[in-house]
DNA sequence: TTGAAAGCGCTAACAT
DNA sequence: ATGTTAGCGCTTTCAA
């Protein structure tokens, strides 16, 4: 069906190395080139990926295991990554792993089976043997929002301690002492780093933690509306809760709204992740937001970077991205006291 | 690196053709079979896809280009997909054409070099001109959500008129009469259909149609703020609006926040998709959604079984699967008047 | 610069 | 049932 390079070189008189140097950016006659060009646009050519990827051993293509690909947070940065490398001639292969370890270890196989170049990874473990089939092929792996303990490979992630911290500190600063948090699950490597912001936040303030005003969801929806309900339930004088991740935040929000509890008049409430249920939501929702596109753009850099270079050198020395989060002011947050 | 069907041969004395007959689920005596499984085991081997796929012209990957994957009615579909297809096999190549015609052009041309057995789309244009090449090439496309004018190819979409037409209906049994519709784009194929839906309603309930209770909008949040705006402006005393998709509904009810129209005191509101969302909202939302995982699931079976027939038959008698919606009940609609 | 030829890892005749 | 062999379309020595 399609013309080959064969088809091509019988067209020109020309051999198939000059054909492939051409197509490779080699050096041809400009007589030959213009023969060439002429012969690809009749022939409709178009050189065949699979063909070349046996030979060179390159597929083009990369891996991609994401938790969730229903989920906003990691669909943005996908789209990003997605773009910016289908703009470097590479292909995507996503894989979701519905934040199954099993899965996950499936999906890596899958792709390691596919021969992909390199492999994007946002753990939904935190144990990443499994990676080390691609370190040792020398094949670039590079984790997206959190890090894997064993696992070989470079990192972009958010300083989720500090964004926790920054707006924890911010209900203090509106006269809040006794404030809740949902927090995420303890193998989740972010969730930790976002308690950990948590308890900065208040020990800086001089509030001693109490154990009653932490409950733990497991990033879902539903665990955001049932970590709620215990919360409101255990603490009855409790006037502000912090929610860790952004399905959780919808969680609240629905349970406070089951509950009949005014926000911000009775609880005061700061969330995370997605801007546009944020604003949607009534009242606006303050909230902290990651900058998905950025660390997705980051991501596939590196990635693109790694592919670059030459045999991926003995002592990989990776590399850790942080970037920053924001605060995105709404009006889920009363103002109790105005302190200093 | 990695080990091949040669060295399999080689540990075992066999020739290729055992070797490729018992991968291949072919008949291999029971010795020979365990000394291969032995050995595969030894070798670690794992089937070169990429040279599969160079040999048999197939290479079990599946294309699929959608207008967003930053949208959660279409990251459901696919992630649905995606599972479906991957548990046969089938490696997806998603691309994003963010909603651009051209973008989506390209897309297809992308896939199409890369030799993908097969095309899922959910198209963001109406002229299916480019999808010609996998028609020629024998290769199946099947259209999700939307159908495109001139391809060739199967199709699963939702019932949008009846959907429409329901939920206006609906509005109209609350006593509303004077009801607006947040319609879609024209070149849109399901947007036409659902407002086509919001016509047929009044009509049977005799109720004229007037053209300052249609506003468009490019179906996203913004275009639903604007679109709200403009409906509230022009029409003093609308007492429901129906908007006609998610983004859109999100962006209207941003707008009537920010306009401090009482939902549903002073205006009704009935949405369209993402019942997580019309969860969190305050007061719930009314709306009409559509069963995403079955439109991944019914477009990925029709996918495997194009692929599974013979030679794509010259006549090839496409399908077209309609599935129906559902209305989920909150408290964004006011009862004017109980009609009979 | 260009051509001839080998070979990437696999499948599929064709023989045996 | 198994072995032999010829390619799939490309890249890449090695010569010329």
């Amino acid at each position: 069906m399609a013309a080959t390079m064969k088809d091509i070189a019988r067209a020109t008189g020309l051999g198939l190395a000059t054909i492939s140097s051409y197509l490779n950016g080699g050096n041809v006659r400009e007589k030959n080139r213009l023969l060439i060009e002429q012969a690809i646009k009749e022939l409709h050519f178009e050189v065949n990926e699979v063909a070349r990827g046996l030979k060179t051993n390159r597929t083009k293509v990369i891996g991609i295991i994401i938790p969730e690909l229903n989920n906003i947070f990691c669909a943005e940065i996908i789209t990003e990554v997605e773009d910016v490398l289908r703009n470097h001639g590479y292909a995507t292969m996503i894989c979701d792993c519905r934040t199954d370890e099993k899965r996950e270890a499936e999906a890596v196989e899958f792709l390691y089976h596919r021969r992909v170049d390199g492999l994007l990874i946002m753990p939904a473990g935190n144990k990443g043997a499994y990676l080390q089939r691609f370190a040792k092929a020398e094949k670039p792996v590079v984790m997206i929002d959190r890090k894997m303990q064993r696992a070989a490979g470079d990192c972009v992630l958010v300083d989720n301690q500090g964004a926790a911290r920054d707006a924890v500190k911010r209900l203090i600063k509106a006269g809040h002492t006794r404030i809740g948090i949902l927090a995420g699950p303890e193998e989740v490597y972010t969730a930790e780093e976002r308690l950990r912001g948590y308890r900065m936040a208040l020990k800086e303030a001089g509030i001693p933690e109490e154990s009653s005003l932490t409950e733990r969801g497991n990033y879902t929806i539903r665990g955001g509306s049932e970590g709620m309900r215990r919360l409101v339930q255990k603490n009855p004088v409790m006037t502000a809760v912090f929610v860790s991740n952004y399905e959780m935040t919808m969680g609240a929000i629905i349970e406070a709204n089951e509950l009949g509890i005014a926000i911000p008049e009775r609880l005061s409430i700061i969330g995370f992740d997605n801007l546009e249920f944020a604003k949607a939501s009534s009242p606006r929702l303050s909230i902290v937001t990651q900058p998905t596109r950025e660390i997705g753009r980051k991501a596939a850099e590196l990635m693109l970077r790694r592919l670059a270079e030459p045999g991926m050198e003995k002592e990989p020395a990776y590399e850790t991205i942080r970037l920053k989060t924001s605060y995105v002011e709404g009006k889920s947050v009363k103002v109790l006291r105005q302190e200093a």
